[in-house]
DNA sequence: CGCTCCCATGAGAGCGCTCTCATGAGATTC
DNA sequence: GAATCTCATGAGAGCGCTCTCATGGGAGCG
C-alpha cells in the first residue's frame, strides 16, 4: 500500500536514540521519567522525540513489561435487554470516564452465551488486559471463579450469589433501598401494599424482595402480596394486572425496577386507578425515564456512576498490587416524585 | 507475589513446542491454521496445547504482526449529555455486538476536551488499534483530518461538516427524515406548523432543519416558524414556550430530537394545549423513552444499530486493505404513535 | 595523590510471536 | 536410477521495548 509511498517508517526508540546521539536505554529512561538522566540529555532526547513525532509502541512495551495498561469491561446480557435498559450504557460510560487521565484503556467485551464465555476466559488469560470488571453477572456464571483462580484482578458489579473469599465486588444496597421504598409507602399511610419482585436468581431481585419483606415485617404486617416479573416493562404490566385482580383493594406497590414500574403504571391506568391517589407506586433504579412518566416516578436512586467509579478504583489498586479489599456496598436513596 | 508460589509460568509457544516435540514454527502454523502441517503433527500440537492450557500472547503477536486486532470507538461529548442521551450507549453496544465473532476487540476512548484529544491522536498512532470509529463528532473536530492524514483507517458516524475526500462515513438520512416528519404533519391537515431545530453547528441539526424547510417549501408554504434548542429536554421546553408565544395559532410542530420533543410536550401541557388535538408533535430519533411519553411520541426512527453495524463493517474492510468506499446514508422511517 | 563510591550511560539479553529461508525426505519425471 | 519437484519442518532473525549489568569519569575521602 501507500506505506511504501510515504517512505519513512514509523520512528522507533532506536531512531530517536540515533537522532539524539544517545543509546536506546537512555531514551527509554527519558520516556519513563527515570530520575537518573542528566538534564541536557533529557532535553536532547525530548527534542528529538518532538522532531520525529515519535510515539512509543504499546505492543512492544506490554510485551516487555508484562502488562498492558488496559482493563476489560465484560458484560453478559441478552441483546434486547441491553438496549432497552440504560443501566449498562451508564456503567460503560461512567467506567470510561473514571479511566480518563489514568492512561488505562477500556476494552469492551460482550459475552452473550457460553461459547463466547469460554473464549472470553482465554482472551483475558492471554494477557491482553491487566484486570477485569464484570457487569451484570448471573448467579450461575462461572467467570468470577475462573478469573479468581487464574489470579486475574477482578471486580464484580453487584454481589455474586455465592460468596467467594477474595473476590472483590461493589454492590448497591438493594436490601436497604427496598426497605426505604416500603417504609415510604407505609409512611404515606398505605396499608394494603404489595410488591412486584424481580428474578430471584439475580441478587438484585432477591435482595430487593428481602428488603421489602423486612420493612413490612418491621411494621408488624405480612408481606404476602408478591407478584414476579423479569425486570422488563411488559412483565411489570402483567404482574400489576395480576396483583390488581388478586388484591383489588391494594393502595400501594413497590416495584423492583423502574422498567417494570412503568409497565405497572400503564396497567394501573388501564384499570382506571389513579396514581398516587388510589395506588401509590415506588420504583427502583431512577433511570432517566423515571422523570418523564405520568406521574413522574418516585423511585430509589442507584448510584450507578459511583458504582462504576468505585469498581474501577478498586480494580486499579488491585492491579497495582494491593491486596483485595473488603467488598463495598454503596448506599441508595429515595427520590420523591409524583407517584408516591 | 504469588506468581512465584504457583510455580509454573504461563506456557509459551516454546513450551508447547517442547511438549509436542516439534519446533516453535510448527506450533505457530497450527495455531494460525496453516495448511502446510501434517495431520499427525497437528493433532500432537493441539493436544499439547490442551494439556498445557496454552493461550497465545496478544502483545507478542501484535508486535510481530504489526496489527492488534482491535479498534477504537472514540466519542466526544460533554458528560451530562452522554448520560441523558441513550444514543451513545446504543452505538457502543451495537458496535460491540457487531464485533462478536470477528476476533476484533473494542477499545473505548472518551475524549472530552482538546487536551485529551491530542493524547488520543498519539494513542491511536502508537499502533494500539488498527482503526478508529468516530462517534458524535463536532464540526470543528480536527480528529478526522488527523487520522486521515496519518493513514489510519477511520469511519465517522454522521456526515462531517466539511467534506473530506477519502474519509468514509455512515450517515443517517437526516434531510429525508425531517422531510418525512414535515410531510406527515401536512398530510394530517396541519397548516400552521413550526419546528424546533437543533444546533446548527452539528450536521444532524442543520440537515434536519433543511429537510423540514424543503418539505414545507414543496408544499408551497413558508418555513419561517423556527425556534432553536440544543438537543436537551430543557431547551425543547423553552423553545416550545417561545413558539407558542410567538405563534399562538400553531397546530403542528416538528422537533429535531425526541429529548427536546419531550420538553415540548411538557410545555404544551403547561400551556393547556392537547396533543395531538390542538398541536401535533413529531420528534426525531425514536429513543426508548418515546414509547412512554403521554401521548406516545410519533417520531422518526434512527437506525442506530444498523449504523453501528455498517460503520464496523466498513472499518473492518478498510483495515483488511480494501479501498475506502463511498459514504453510506441509511434511510429513516416515520413511526406513528399518538402525538401526531 | 590514590582510593572508593556514586551515578549517568551504554551494551545486550530477553519478552513471545511470526515469517523467511534453508533443509531434507519422499514423490514424480524421463 | 538420477534429476527435479514438492512439501512438511526447523533454524533463526527480527518486531520495539524494558531492564539488568557493566563501564567509566568525577566527586569525595583519607
Amino acid at each position: 500500500m501507500s506505506e511504501v509511498t510515504t517512505g519513512r517508517r514509523k520512528p522507533t526508540l532506536d531512531t530517536v536514540a540515533a537522532e539524539a546521539g544517545v543509546s536506546r536505554a537512555t531514551v527509554s529512561r527519558v520516556i519513563n521519567g527515570s530520575p537518573r538522566v542528566s538534564p541536557e540529555v533529557k532535553d536532547a532526547v525530548e527534542s528529538a522525540i518532538g522532531r520525529l513525532g515519535y510515539v512509543p509502541n504499546r505492543a512492544a512495551r506490554s510485551l516487555a513489561m508484562r502488562r498492558t495498561d488496559s482493563i476489560a469491561l465484560v458484560m453478559r446480557e441478552p441483546d434486547a435487554t441491553v438496549l432497552a435498559d440504560p443501566y449498562l450504557g451508564n456503567i460503560i460510560i461512567a467506567t470510561s470516564q473514571a479511566l480518563v487521565g489514568t492512561g488505562v484503556q477500556l476494552v469492551l467485551v460482550n459475552a452473550r452465551n457460553d461459547a463466547e464465555h469460554s473464549r472470553l476466559a482465554d482472551y483475558v488469560r492471554s494477557g491482553h488486559v491487566d484486570g477485569v470488571l464484570l457487569a451484570s453477572m448471573h448467579d450461575d456464571d462461572p467467570l468470577p471463579r475462573l478469573l479468581l483462580d487464574a489470579g486475574i484482578p477482578t471486580v464484580v458489579g453487584g454481589r455474586p450469589q455465592r460468596h467467594m473469599p477474595g473476590l472483590s465486588y461493589v454492590d448497591v444496597d438493594n436490601v436497604g433501598g427496598a426497605q426505604l421504598a416500603a417504609e415510604h409507602l407505609l409512611a404515606r399511610g398505605r396499608r394494603r401494599i404489595a410488591t412486584i419482585a424481580g428474578p430471584q436468581d439475580m441478587t438484585a431481585g432477591a435482595d430487593r424482595l428481602t428488603g421489602y419483606q423486612r420493612a413490612v415485617a418491621a411494621a408488624g404486617r405480612k408481606a404476602d402480596r408478591v407478584a414476579h416479573g423479569d425486570f422488563t416493562r411488559e412483565s411489570g404490566e402483567q404482574a400489576m394486572a395480576t396483583l390488581l385482580s388478586r388484591h383489588p383493594d391494594l393502595d400501594g406497590v413497590f416495584v423492583a425496577n423502574d422498567l417494570m414500574a412503568m409497565g405497572a403504571l400503564r396497567a394501573l391506568r388501564a384499570a382506571g386507578r389513579a396514581v398516587p391517589a388510589d395506588v401509590a407506586v415506588v420504583g427502583y433504579d431512577d433511570i432517566e425515564m423515571a422523570r418523564h412518566t405520568e406521574p413522574p416516578l418516585t423511585t430509589i436512586h442507584q448510584p450507578v456512576i459511583d458504582q462504576a467509579r468505585t469498581m474501577t478504583e478498586l480494580l486499579l489498586t488491585q492491579i497495582g498490587g494491593d491486596p483485595v479489599g473488603e467488598p463495598v456496598v454503596l448506599p441508595t436513596e429515595l427520590v420523591e416524585r409524583g407517584s408516591a
